[in-house]
DNA sequence: TTTTGTTTCACAATCGTTTGTGTTTTAAGT
DNA sequence: ACTTAAAACACAAACGATTGTGAAACAAAA
C-alpha cells in the first residue's frame, strides 16, 4: 500500500520544514502569509490528510469514543447510538462500536480493545451477563473517562444517564389500573439487572399505592417475542387469569398481543397490554401498542454530552453526575380509555 | 490525563530495554525465557495495552475499519452492522461508524474523516443524495481497500455485495400474479439509486413476461410509512383500483397496510400487499406481512471479509469481486396461498 | 589461552505530528 | 553604519512502539 501525502513530501516540494508546514496549515501567524496560503492550496488540491496517528500519539489525544452495547440490531440502541454519533459529529469525534452480544467476555475484551485504542472516552451499556465490573474500574484506573447508560453499573462510581424505568413502569400501571385493570401481570427481565429492578419495583408500588395485592404468580420472567408466545396461552388458561400485561418491552409485547388474539380474546377490552419502547414495532401492531418511551435518542446525545464534558474538563471532575430521562406513557389501542373522574 | 503504562516503564522497571521489552512482549526466542516470562507477567498484571496509535504509526497498519451507512436506526442497516461487527471481532478488527443520514456533505466528510484516522480499509453504502463519486475516487487512490454494500456506485471500481433485487422484486410481482392479482402497485423509492432502479425492472419484467400491461398510474414515489398512509387512500378510490402492491420497505409495506384496513378491504382477499423485509415490523402486522428477505447480517459478513481479504493481499488485487446475495421471499398472510397449478 | 559461536540484550532509526527554542533575514530606528 | 526588534522560518526533541543491527557476556571448542 502506498503512503499517503505528509508533511514532510509537502514540506520537501517547497523547500521548506516540516514544522513551517505544519504551521502553515493551523494557520500560525508565525508564518508568512503568502507561504500560509500556498501551502494550504497545495494541501487542499492533493488532499492533505493529516495522519491521525501520529497527531494522536504526539498530543496524546484522540478524537474517537469507544461505544459497549448489548447488541446494535435492537431498535433502542440503535436509537442510542444514533444520538450518540449526533453529537459525537457535531464535535467532530468519531465512534468506534462494539457490541458486547450480553457476554461477559467480549465485554471486557472491548473494554481492552478501547483501551489500546487510546480513545477519548468510553460509553458502556452492560452486559446481561456481567457480574464482575473490574474491567470498569480498569477504564477509571486509566483515567479514562467512562459513563454509563441505560445499563448501568450502580458499584461503580462514574458519570450515568438512565430513564426512570420506576416511575415509568409505575406510570404504567397506574394507568392500567385507571382503566380498570385489576390483575397485572408483568413480564420481566434478567432480574440482576438495575433497571430490572427498578421496573419490577415500580410495578410493585405501584399495586401497592392503589391497594392490589401483590399475587406473585402474576410475574413471570420473560423478555423475547418467542418465550411470550409460548408462555401467554398458558396464562390465559389459569382459572384467575390477568386483565393486563406489562411487558419488558415491545417485542415481548406484541408476542403476548399475537398470542392473546389466538386465544380468541378481544384486546383491550378482554386484555390491556403495555409495554416499553423499542420501536417501530409498537406502532405496527393491531391493536397498536401502548407503550412506555424511554426516548434512546436523547439518551445517547445526554451521555455524548456528559463525556464531552469531562474529556474537555482540564483537571478531573470531582462528583459524579447522574442523569435521569423522564419516560412518557404513549397511549394506544392496547389499553382501554381512562375512565372519566366522578363519572 | 495520567498517562497509561508504556513499555519504557516497563523497560525502566526492570533496568532493560524498550526493544527487549517489546519483544518479550511478543515471545521472541532472541530474549531469554525468564526474562520473557517475568516482562510478561508484569504487563499482564499490571494491566499493559500497547498504544495502538504508535503502533499504527510504526507499522503503517491499523487494525479498525471504517463503515458509513446513511442510517444506523434503520433495521437492514442495523443487521448489516451486526454482520461486520461480527466477523471484524473474530479477526480482531474494530469498527468505527458514521452516518451520512443520507447527505452527501455528511458522507464525504466522513470519508475525510476515515482517511485522516488511516482506517485499514471503508464500507460503504450510498446516501440517496449523493451524485458525485469523488470521495470515493479519492479513498481508492490512496490505496485504501473500499467495498460498497448494498447502496453500490456502479461507476466506482471497487468490491460490491448487493442483493439480487431485480430477481427479489421479480420474484415478488411473481408471487402476487401466481396468487390471482392483475393490477399491482408499485411503490418505489429515489429513482437513481440502483436498488431503485433494479427493483424496477423486476417488477416491470415479471409483468411483461406475464403479459400483464404496465399501468404507469400504478407506481408512485412513496417509501415511508406516512407517505403510504396518505397517499393509498387516494389510489384505493381510484374506480381502477391495485389488487396488490409491492413496497420498498415493511415500514411502508405497514403503512399501506393501515390504510388498506382504514379501508374497510380485507387482506389479503381483496388486497394483498408484500414488502421488502426490514425488521420486525413484518412478524408483528397483522395480518403479518409477506416480504423479501434481504439478508443484511449476511450482507455485512460478506462486506467485511471481501474487505479483509483485500487488505490480507501482499499486492494489490487485481479485478474486482461482485458479490451477490438471493433474496427469499417469505411468505405470510398479507398475500393469499398460490393457486393451485392445473386446478 | 585464543577462537568461534551462541545467547541475550542494547542502540538507534523510524513512523508523521506537534511545539519549544533557536537562527537567519529584513526592516526600522538613531 | 550600527543597534534592535520583529518577521519568517529551521532545528530538534518528543510521543510509544517496531525492528535491523551491533555489542556484550558466557560457554564450548581449538
Amino acid at each position: 500500500m502506498k503512503k499517503q501525502l505528509t508533511l514532510k513530501d509537502i514540506a520537501h516540494h517547497f523547500n521548506l520544514s516540516v514544522s513551517t508546514v505544519s504551521r502553515a496549515l493551523r494557520d500560525d501567524p508565525t508564518i508568512g502569509k503568502e507561504t500560509r496560503e500556498k501551502i494550504k492550496h497545495y494541501a487542499k488540491s492533493h488532499h492533505y490528510k493529516p495522519n491521525g496517528m501520529a497527531a494522536g500519539l504526539r498530543t496524546k489525544k484522540s478524537n474517537v469514543i469507544g461505544v459497549i452495547i448489548p447488541e446494535i440490531n435492537n431498535f433502542f440502541f440503535a436509537s442510542v447510538l444514533d444520538g450518540i454519533e449526533k453529537v459525537a459529529e457535531e464535535n467532530n469525534y468519531t465512534i468506534i462500536i462494539s457490541q458486547s452480544n450480553e457476554e461477559y467476555e467480549k465485554e471486557v475484551k472491548s473494554v481492552h480493545s478501547l483501551l489500546s485504542t487510546r480513545v477519548a472516552g468510553i460509553l458502556v451499556s452492560l452486559a446481561k451477563k456481567t457480574r464482575n465490573y473490574s474491567h470498569f474500574e480498569e477504564i477509571i484506573g486509566n483515567h479514562v473517562p467512562l459513563v454509563f447508560f441505560d445499563r448501568i453499573c450502580p458499584g461503580v462510581l462514574t458519570d450515568k444517564v438512565v430513564v426512570n424505568d420506576y416511575e415509568g413502569a409505575k406510570e404504567a400501571v397506574n394507568h392500567l389500573i385507571k382503566t380498570g385493570c385489576k390483575r397485572i401481570a408483568y413480564f420481566d427481565s434478567d432480574p440482576h439487572l438495575e433497571i430490572s429492578k427498578n421496573r419490577r419495583n415500580g410495578y410493585l408500588d405501584a399495586l401497592r399505592e392503589n391497594q392490589i395485592e401483590v399475587d406473585q404468580s402474576l410475574i413471570y420472567k420473560c423478555d423475547t417475542w418467542e418465550e411470550a408466545r409460548n408462555i401467554t396461552p398458558e396464562i390465559l388458561n389459569q382459572e384467575n387469569k390477568p386483565d393486563a400485561f406489562l411487558a419488558f418491552n415491545d417485542i415481548t409485547a406484541s408476542g403476548i398481543l399475537f398470542a392473546v388474539k389466538k386465544a380468541g380474546l378481544r384486546i383491550p377490552e378482554d386484555i390491556s397490554i403495555c409495554g416499553f419502547a423499542d420501536g417501530y414495532v409498537s406502532q405496527n401492531t393491531d391493536p397498536t401498542l401502548t407503550s412506555v418511551d424511554q426516548h434512546g435518542y436523547e439518551m445517547g446525545k445526554m451521555a455524548m454530552e456528559l463525556i464531552l464534558k469531562r474529556i474537555r474538563a482540564e483537571k478531573e471532575v470531582k462528583g459524579i453526575s447522574n442523569r435521569i430521562i423522564k419516560t412518557t406513557l404513549i397511549e394506544r389501542e392496547s389499553t382501554k380509555p381512562v375512565l372519566k373522574q366522578g363519572a
